[in-house]
DNA sequence: GCCAAATCCGAAAATATCTTTCAAAGGTGA
DNA sequence: TCACCTTTGAAAGATATTTTCGGATTTGGC
């Protein structure tokens, strides 16, 4: 019973790419190469007998079937199959082009391009890679929840304000925290049915971590935003949805990449909780868009 | 060597169901039925085993194994993989499909799917629609300035912050402004060689103008990021950055998806600074990346 | 209508592929 | 340096696929 790590249900095969990235850091050496072999050539793998891949990346069976385990599959023979069907998808759905990292030379029109793909790429891998079951049992909690208190430092900060302000404006009590003391302050206030999330690139934040520990402690629904869903902030959480980490290069730091990924998820959280709380979150809205109106000009419609 | 008649080169996966109604005549009995299940249902087909499927047709194994060679496969393996992929492309396809709106009732998963859909949709968007020729002009502004001042309210605000974040990890002096009053009294400050940025999707918020009046009288250069280039605001903006007006719906605020555009806008101008103060920035950059380091739990890689 | 020849079909053997086990190699901290 | 833990691959074990082969069914001729 010693290799039973993976739990997500649905390996499905757009998230794989995605995957690999995610798991790569956890891998082992050997691992890894079997997982860049894959995630490289999908439909020359997808060709491979498990002797055929273990041969091609200089491992053995055993580590070309854990590593298929670790994607997520219950042996290679279903990671074959996600990955015929990922050769597929990518046949016909034909990248366009511009998948070359952003050069220091590069005109801006370039920029542009490339960054925009870029988040799109990022979009695409996080809702294939995000996990349903959790995210509406979260859904399930915060709509219910008596308070919400979330916790983000750094780029993650912004995330968590940004899905404060939205839940603010359907009637429910939420607060972002990016001060770590008032956080952890605020944190031994909660109790069971009250909500606690903390977001977390790394996964490794100290500041946040710390006050979703209290909450934890303190028999509140805790969450955990992370790209890193093994990492340390998993511990204390209820439930863990995951961000996609896309690769990151000198210009491009990963925080750009990791907030579109986290803004989606709490999007979508949102949306969640404003289908389950519709008779209050409705009028909640309206009321908010009326109360705003007369802080733009008059001709708001312009010229 | 009795049932080699298929010399066809390429077993093409999306040919699959042509070549079954192509075949099906000179087919028997039984391989009709394995052949139908195929063509009916890839995708669960492709999830079953030689017996599965021998078993779901009420047929044998051979049956099946015959079925594959004769639609021109080499066996049974390689039509199953043909058919994950068949089943992927027909996934991926529908996918497109989901420009609905999102309604009260959708599953999660749906929400995910569309919100993401929407999102990447408002990133092709604004990246098409970008003045890159203004947008290299503000970057020009912004590089060289003394300060930068960036004035935001409500969901704008959060959008501001991160650019103010991103712009001093690479020693640039920018701040974000949400509060009108010290937005006004900051803006009094500048002066020309100074950049002020006011972020409004609506173009016409008064609490982002006003500012921003005060900074173009006062001389510096003044940038609107909007999506109603002709809103008052533009008037006093020596440089418009065009934002995206997706669709709104009544659980997705128009908040939503014109921070996404923002964001990009704001993204594409933090590489551009970057590439121009290269020199500085990249020390900057990691020399911040070392400062965090410690704040993170030793232990990265999680359990 | 009856028989023989050809064809079709599936059970089971043979083979290939995948999975698990186990012990050795390699690394890590005391 | 040693003991311990992790990682790794060889080989045994389990499944899945392919082939074989004989019985069942159909077809065509008389």
């Amino acid at each position: 019973m010693k290799e039973i790590f993976s739990v997500d249900p649905p390996p499905v095969p757009a998230a794989l790419a995605a995957k690999v990235r995610t798991l790569a850091p956890t891998m082992t050496r050997s691992m890894q190469l079997v997982a860049e072999a894959v995630a490289g050539d999908p439909a020359g793998c997808a060709a491979l007998t498990v002797t055929g891949l273990a041969e091609l990346t200089g491992t053995s069976e055993a580590t070309v079937v854990r590593t298929a385990r670790l994607l997520g599959y219950p042996g290679y023979r279903d990671l074959r199959l996600a990955l015929a069907g990922l050769a597929a998808q990518q046949q016909s759905g034909r990248a366009p082009a511009v998948t070359a990292d952003i050069a220091v030379d590069d005109p801006i029109a370039d920029v542009v391009a490339k960054l925009a793909y870029d988040e799109q790429q990022t979009l695409a891998d996080t809702a294939a890679a995000l996990d349903t079951v959790q995210l509406g049992a979260v859904v399930t909690a915060a709509a219910a929840a008596r308070r919400i208190d979330i916790y983000g430092v750094g780029a993650s900060a912004l995330v968590g304000m940004d899905l404060a302000q939205k839940l603010l404006r359907i009637g429910l009590i939420a607060h972002a925290h990016s001060d770590p003391h008032l956080a952890v302050t605020n944190a031994v206030q909660l109790r069971s049915g009250d909500v606690a999330i903390a977001i977390t690139h790394s996964g490794s934040t100290g500041d946040v971590i710390e006050p979703l520990r209290v909450a934890f402690d303190h028999g509140a629904t805790t969450v955990a935003i992370t790209g890193r869903p093994d990492g340390p902030v998993s511990q204390y959480a209820d439930h863990v949805l995951t961000t996609s980490t896309a690769r990151e290069s000198e210009l491009r730091p990963a925080a750009m990449s990791s907030r579109t990924s986290q803004l989606l998820v709490v999007d979508c959280l949102f949306i969640g909780v404003a289908q389950r709380t519709y008779e209050t979150a409705a009028p909640a809205l309206s009321a908010s868009y009326e109360a705003l109106a007369h802080r733009h000009s008059p001709r708001g419609t312009g010229r």
